[in-house]
DNA sequence: CGTGCTATTGAAAGCTTTCAAGAATGGTGG
DNA sequence: CCACCATTCTTGAAAGCTTTCAATAGCACG
């Protein structure tokens, strides 16, 4: 795990206005400047393990990154995507109970575990952001176990893409319906995050770029040509505002 | 929708050591005792529905209830039990994405949810309790992923099993493995919350029996006669301690 | 002690998984 | 720069588990 303190300062940070530091005013930022230091994760390598002693939280900055848990006999689901500015770790408590590991190269901003926990008590800005993420992350976790327990392949795979496109996607400047982004995983991991094998989330993937419904470039590059047309077909009757 | 204001005080409360008061000293105490009242639904009865606009934030004190997402085309997911000292509602939000419904007749001691938002703000212990609650149920839901996306029928009755014999179970005097408790869902809530059809939920339900794993009086009565073999059946390798 | 709702059980159908083989990708070294 | 190699992905066919459709049994309330 390589380290590379930077002097990069809060003020030009990519998601300073989405982070755990979102609600924070000058002094409060300078605070958690001080116990702040940024680590870089390659690919593929873990960045926390289920009941191990956990000395730092983080956020994540650039990069992607999974939650998982792997049952003894090896089946494994991912429960969670972390992306740029979402936060990994849990205060007052030593460890967690699931794996966190890179998907690309991921680079942290992480605190000292004990040193946020003063933070949360003496900076209430702090702490009120990180309890609306966590109520945001747990109706997400909620709203995502309708996947995982009531819908077909098919729809788990539209609704994963859909999931991906509203968090990734680059809208086409000439047709906004019209997105495109990279999948940070690969088959088997969205298979992993879908309760699927992979087989089944390969065929899935080719039946919508059959029908239309997805295009694909390589391995990663996905377009959708018509996000209103995924919705459907992922059950998504959300008309279009996620709020945060 | 029955409303009782009572004279109850927080001081004799069930669940006051555990709920989202659980840290509170006597004057924030006092602060929340201004602002609560008591509420009775009854069995079946709606708590808060989806999208709808959401006056108060309340604590389960007594009786069970559900959180569930329902399609368009009627498939339904359980996503969270509610029982006494869970935390219902989310605040500086609106509205919720799921319903939530009660099992039984539930109590619950309702705050005013933009007085709640004050109190947040104004009483740490009350932030701070909050969101190493919301920080535990994000974990909880979490882990069941595993159970919705990776488990078999029989496992997944067996894990929900366990969890209600943890929550309600009362130990044998004698054996302290032997555990019995209520079952405060039917069948087909049991399979909503499985992602199971009840008839899949039924049949497992009578093969665990015909196993020996579990015991039933009635509809509703559940013995476990030796809570590792139904942690053996769950694939809970959790030696024991759930921390709080 | 009926009556209606809930639960149980059976049999066939369907969707996903499993097992297996072949194709495409992208990185490496000659 | 191109060929080769390992990995990842795709696709096929049979097996398996859950669902669906259907009927019976059992509990609980009036």
């Amino acid at each position: 795990m390589a380290i590379a303190k930077t002097r990069d300062t809060c003020a030009g940070c990519p998601i300073r206005h989405r982070a755990v530091c979102a609600y924070c005013d000058a002094d409060e930022l300078a605070m958690l400047e001080r116990i702040k230091s940024y680590a870089t994760i390659a690919p593929g390598s873990p960045i926390f393990f289920a009941r191990e002693p956990m000395r730092h939280v983080a956020t994540v900055v650039t990069g992607a990154a999974v939650l998982s848990r792997t049952l003894e006999d090896g089946r494994r689901q991912i429960s969670g995507l972390m992306l740029p500015s979402d936060f990994i770790g849990r205060p007052w408590r030593d460890t967690i109970s699931y794996d966190v590991t890179a998907l690309s190269e991921v680079v942290l901003c992480r605190f000292d575990r004990k040193a946020f926990e003063t933070i949360l008590r003496d900076t209430p800005h702090v702490a009120e952001r990180l309890l609306s993420m966590t109520l945001d992350d747990l109706d997400a976790a909620r709203d995502w176990s309708v996947v995982l327990g009531r819908m077909a392949a098919r729809e788990r795979v539209s609704a994963f893409l859909l999931t991906l496109a509203r968090r990734l996607g680059t809208p086409d400047p000439k047709v906004p319906e019209r997105v495109t982004f990279d999948l940070p995983l690969t088959r088997e991991a969205i298979a992993d995050a879908l309760g699927l094998t992979l087989e089944t989330a390969s065929r899935q993937m080719s039946a919508l770029r059959r029908d239309g419904v997805i295009e694909t470039e390589g391995r990663t590059r996905v377009v959708v040509p018509d996000l209103l047309r995924l919705q459907e077909e992922a059950q998504d009757d959300d008309d279009g505002g996620e709020l945060g």
